[in-house]
RNA sequence: GCUGGUGUAGCUCAGCUGGUAGAGCAGCUGAUUUGUAAUCAGCAGGUCGGGGGUUCGAAUCCGUCCACCAGCUCCA
């Protein structure tokens, strides 16, 4: 979205960001002037826009929102001028605490020693800021403001303590930008997967099994499509694939550490008076296989590849369309080697994420995410670990930013970021370190000297789950798959009956070269069934009457590109043929 | 899980301050045999998310449970 952001008139990213902490400030100055016994806590800019935290009595309704935003544009009529001002520490509290507002003085308290504390002053209100800002309220445009929502978050994101209301905006030099800027969030509804998911018939959510996709048959042929496509890269790159249980006995969860680490997002099941849990990852089912024979070097890096279906039972909050479910099926791969050999894996998987992602033509964004604190492992082998990921990023010239402390807790990972219609990121890929699991579970092999050694285990995903890729594609595309993915790739649209029975030797032969293929034979105008054919987004569109049926030929419409005129079966048999071969995204 | 919001026919939605439900599309039937984004007519379809409560009377008010939406927390 930044890039789409610098179409603004903001002179710059910087400007851009100062433009928006100003507006926080005149939001919360609005609020303050019409309800003074609102507490604020902060008000940053952000990627899209800016958001004041505040603990409110009452909820923000629309009506009251609105109220504000008027407030607000008062405020930048007032050109009031901001000024810095700094004040020690002592005085700095007393100042807050004077004023009521405690969640300052319990900022100002964690501030370090030697920070200097900064207040801004605008008129009447001053807030405990670091800035920049403007240096007049008279700057920003009053009529290019807009709340959007407001929101519940947790005083300084930690659910355990107060909950705040959040109230987000945006706000741009021009009220044109504005419009454009919510024209455009319009559009991107509309191509949100959960909407298209059911207009298209892809995937069916209910009330009885909340967070558990249902596959329909167009939705099936998509993933089943996407799994011929990820089984065809695996095994180009070397990777062998396994399948293992379903359902596995506590025992062996205990020894993984996810009975004591992810117990609360477990299934579990009790058979014959014993403990199970079902699989929340897939694992332990590969250390298993790898446990069955001895190995040597000569084996590494051995590279198990399992579409595995897992469920994790995720809090109903965070359940999210096919982004975000409780039950997915992971194209999860398992690879153990030996430590020298982890560099030169991981540029290798990355090169496999990056041909996936590009054929997509999905743009993707790459995260190091460091050790936690509820982590398992010495703080050595860790830096080694999250070395090695830094490095083999670097040296195939992409570039990531450090996610702090947000790693696995039994190691370091990579995680490729894809985002959706609206801008919100979604991991999808993962490269994942683990020095843990394999010695937990004493697996070996005979190195060059003969001795015995532990290996390390990489875990990484591709597309993240089958069901968020799904999602993520479906937006990308905005329902238009290209032809190799499409769940019918042609339809056959005669305009009399007839045509039925020419439409129907058509349809035959494409079958059998192995093309889907649909045929609407109803008794309706040709406006019509094109018309829906185009709403059901098909890329081709055969349109079939007297003349077609006579000269053995069709003639062709694409989804896109309209009429493209009359050929022979042949010459559009070959045209779909390669479409679909090269896996072009028309 | 938390805060706020939403929940009316298969779909998209209307139903003002409480007086026992409406439209378009889809479906079915009939007519129409049609040349690149909606042919016409008729019929049928809902215990208004579920259980309660207030009331002479509840889709409309209250409470509760469920699901969904936005965000937070968490995560593929």
């Amino acid at each position: 979205m930044s890039e789409e952001n610098n179409q603004y008139t903001f002179e710059n990213e910087e400007y851009r960001h100062t433009y928006w902490h100003t507006c926080s400030h005149v939001l919360a100055q609005a609020v303050k002037r019409l309800y003074p016994e609102v507490k604020l806590a902060i008000g940053p800019s952000i990627e899209n826009g800016f958001y004041y935290d505040l603990d409110s009595p009452f909820p923000f309704t629309p009506e009251i929102m609105e109220g504000i935003e008027t407030e607000m544009r008062k405020i930048c009529k007032e050109k009031l001028k901001l000024e810095r001002f700094e004040l020690p520490r002592a005085e700095a509290i007393a100042f807050m605490e004077e004023k009521g507002e405690p969640y300052k003085v319990e900022l100002i308290n964690d501030l370090p020693a030697d920070a200097a504390i900064s207040f801004y002053k605008q008129g009447e209100f001053t807030d405990l800021c670091a800035g920049p800002h403007l240096d007049s309220t008279g700057r920003i445009k009053g009529n290019g403001i807009k709340l959007t929502t407001c929101n519940a978050a947790y005083w300084r994101g930690d659910s355990s303590r107060e909950t705040l209301q959040r109230i987000y905006g945006v706000a741009f030099p021009k009220k044109e930008e504005l419009d454009a800027y919510l024209a455009r969030i319009e559009e991107a509804k509309r191509r949100d997967h959960r909407k298209l998911g059911k207009e298209l018939d892809l995937f069916a959510f209910r009330d009885e099994a909340p967070g558990f996709p249902f596959y329909l048959p167009k939705g099936m042929v998509l993933k089943n499509t996407l799994i011929d496509y990820w089984r065809q890269v695996h095994k180009k790159w070397d990777y062998l694939e396994i399948s293992t249980p379903q359902i596995m006995k506590r025992t062996l969860w205990e020894t993984s550490g996810h009975w004591d680490h992810y117990k609360d997002n477990m299934y579990t099941t009790v058979i014959d008076e014993e403990d199970f849990a079902i699989k929340p990852m897939n694992c332990p089912g590969s250390i298993l296989v790898y446990d069955l024979a001895p190995h040597s070097y000569r084996d590494l890096p051995l590279r198990y590849g399992e579409l595995g279906l897992v469920h994790r039972h995720e809090l109903s909050g965070a359940l999210h369309g096919m982004f975000r479910v409780r039950c997915f099926t992971q194209d999860d791969a398992h690879i153990l080697l030996a430590k020298d050999q982890i560099k030169d894996e991981v540029i290798r998987i990355a090169r496999l994420f990056d041909e996936v992602y590009s054929l997509f033509g999905l743009p993707y964004k790459i995260e190091l995410s460091t050790m936690p604190d509820d982590h398992i492992g010495s703080v050595e082998d860790w830096d080694v670990a999250t070395n090695a990921l830094a490095e083999a990023i670097t040296s195939i010239g992409k570039e990531y930013v450090v996610n702090p402390g947000d790693g696995a807790f039994y190691g370091p990972k990579l995680d490729f970021h894809i985002q959706d219609s609206l801008g919100r990121t979604w991991q999808c890929g993962t490269i994942q370190l683990d020095y843990q699991l394999p010695g937990r579970f004493h697996l070996e092999y005979t190195g060059t000297d003969g001795e015995k050694h532990c290996p390390v285990m990489i875990h990484r995903v591709v597309f993240g789950s089958i069901e968020r890729f799904i999602g993520i594609i479906t937006e990308h595309f905005a329902g238009a798959f290209p032809t190799w993915l499409s769940p019918v790739q042609v339809k056959l649209l005669p305009i009399t009956d007839r045509a039925a029975d020419y439409a129907k030797e058509v349809s035959a032969e494409l079958e059998s070269a192995g093309y889907r293929v649909e045929t609407d034979l109803r008794n309706e105008k040709i406006g019509k069934k094109i018309r829906e054919a185009q709403l059901e987004k098909i890329p081709y569109m055969l349109v079939i009457g007297d003349k077609e049926a006579e000269s053995g030929t069709v003639s062709v419409r694409h989804r896109a590109d309209g009429d493209l005129g009359v050929m022979s079966k042949a010459e559009f048999t070959a045209l779909l043929k390669n479409v679909v071969d090269t896996k072009d995204r028309k």
